[in-house]
DNA sequence: ACCTAGAATGACGATCCGTCAACTTTTCAC
DNA sequence: GTGAAAAGTTGACGGATCGTCATTCTAGGT
């Protein structure tokens, strides 16, 4: 509780076991096609397009099998969200590697939220939905699960970057606080600032300008109230954002929503 | 966009007109029941336990006369939400009257907002689901609308406060920030925090006593990052924030989820 | 007492969910 | 290579829930 240093390293395998059998290897595969539909539909036709009967009919699998990969309607959205959450972590993973004192590593992790929320609306609102009680009841406990590991690992980088600014100096942590209050905090703000934007964003409302500037903004209030040096006031976060924004340049596409984001992969 | 000094007085009013009759009255009145007996289902079995002919046969009205009020399931919980909205700003209403610097009436604000997602873990996961696609697809325009302007009038009592604190100097907005901006971030961060917590909350996790701690962390790094005095190094807002807590101690009832909250009404 | 506009009812059709017995494919022992 | 057991697939089916609508009821006016 008070002392995750020593595991502050975040594993970007997998969150769960390859299993290198051939049968389950094809398995997930197929998994992964089911889920690249079900993306598919829900941006075209809305989560309200979403049914079981229509994804089997679309995909080259009965409803049967489906069952036999989803245990409900809400498990696949659950699922998209594990999906989501896994990309997530490998772009925070990218991020945490830019080149640039501690403060600007965090604040490439806010822009890998950032930027997956913005090009991936669709993603974000699975993610959104399944912190949904009426999904959450329905989903499988395996994948729930599965949800809230990949949440931990996530929060994990949050810390590591934290600790790095700890041990540089360029941060420091005032009695009664600990590393764990920070990072939720940090997690708090990015969701809640993107969780608002999306649904605007989707209207056609917010001036596609505007999300980043503002959640730069936040991002700033936030780092300079725990005196996170150096401060805004002595520094162009500004450049630094769009710096980072290259970086991320080629990882993700920008802009608009692609129908086939991940890995292009027909069915046979 | 830029000047909303003007209209900066929030109308505490009801976001529909009262529409006096005698038939519309009653009307409302039995909708304010039937959303009551939702409620109660929703804390009993959960969100999957909500169906439309559970509902009508829990009320004293038929299937019919429900669909007389509501235009589907998912437009109920948007009812709810707007509902939940509703005594939220009442419950800002309130906050906003606290007898203290700016930053302190600020801070009551945020309280307002995490006890209420404390006191009433279910109205806030309706305000939740209601922002879900799945949600918003089904639920009829108008109610939709409703919600987006009492939003709009929660975010005016934030920017009422942010710019009695720019008028009495505690706070500076620097160039290049809006007003709606700051107030915007204080909305996103206190959504997120709640949004977060609930879930945690509903587990059984953490500590009833982590979540007010941590809340407060945060709004004291944002308003501190934002420069607004006296900072949390020359205040003790811990002290401020019990007291903004004794003020609200008859207004909502903490801890427990209530059965009946807003007002205890039988049906006849 | 009678009439009419509007409200209430609940039976009904439609949709969608999740299951399961029958059927096909794969694996593996001999 | 063969046959049987194990694993996987299928789509028709039962059940649940949604939302509607023709019918019935009621309140208020003449």
């Amino acid at each position: 509780m008070t002392d995750v240093q020593s595991s502050l390293t975040p594993a970007a395998a997998p969150a769960v076991a390859p299993s290198s059998t051939p049968r389950s290897k094809a398995r997930q595969q197929r998994e992964q096609q089911l889920l690249e539909l079900a993306q598919q539909v829900l941006r075209q036709d809305g989560f309200t397009g979403l049914t079981m009967d229509r994804l089997a009919s679309l995909s080259d699998v009965s409803k049967g099998t489906l069952y036999n990969h989803f245990s409900s309607k809400e498990d696949v959205l659950t699922a998209l969200s594990v999906d989501s959450l896994q990309r997530l972590l490998q772009l925070f993973q990218h991020a945490s590697t830019f080149s640039g004192h501690s403060r600007e590593r965090a604040l490439a992790l806010h822009h890998a939220y950032h930027k997956f929320s913005a090009a991936e609306p669709t993603l974000f609102l699975c993610l959104l939905s399944a912190a949904t009680p009426g999904v959450m009841e329905k989903s499988s406990p395996a994948r729930l699960q599965q949800r809230q590991q990949l949440e931990m690992q996530l929060l994990q980088y949050c810390q590591l970057v934290l600790s790095e600014a700890l041990a540089d100096g360029s941060l420091q942590l005032p009695v009664g606080v600990s590393l764990e209050q920070w990072s939720f905090i940090n997690w708090a703000l990015a969701f809640g600032c993107n969780a608002l934007f999306v649904p605007l964003r989707q209207l056609g409302l917010f001036a596609d300008l505007a999300a980043p500037q503002v959640n730069l903004h936040s991002i700033n209030l936030l780092f300079d109230g725990m005196g996170w040096l150096p401060l805004s006031s002595g520094w162009d976060y500004q450049q630094s954002w769009q710096q980072i924004g290259q970086m991320f340049g080629s990882q993700i596409a920008d802009g608009t929503d692609p129908l086939l984001s991940p890995r292009k992969q027909e069915q046979a």
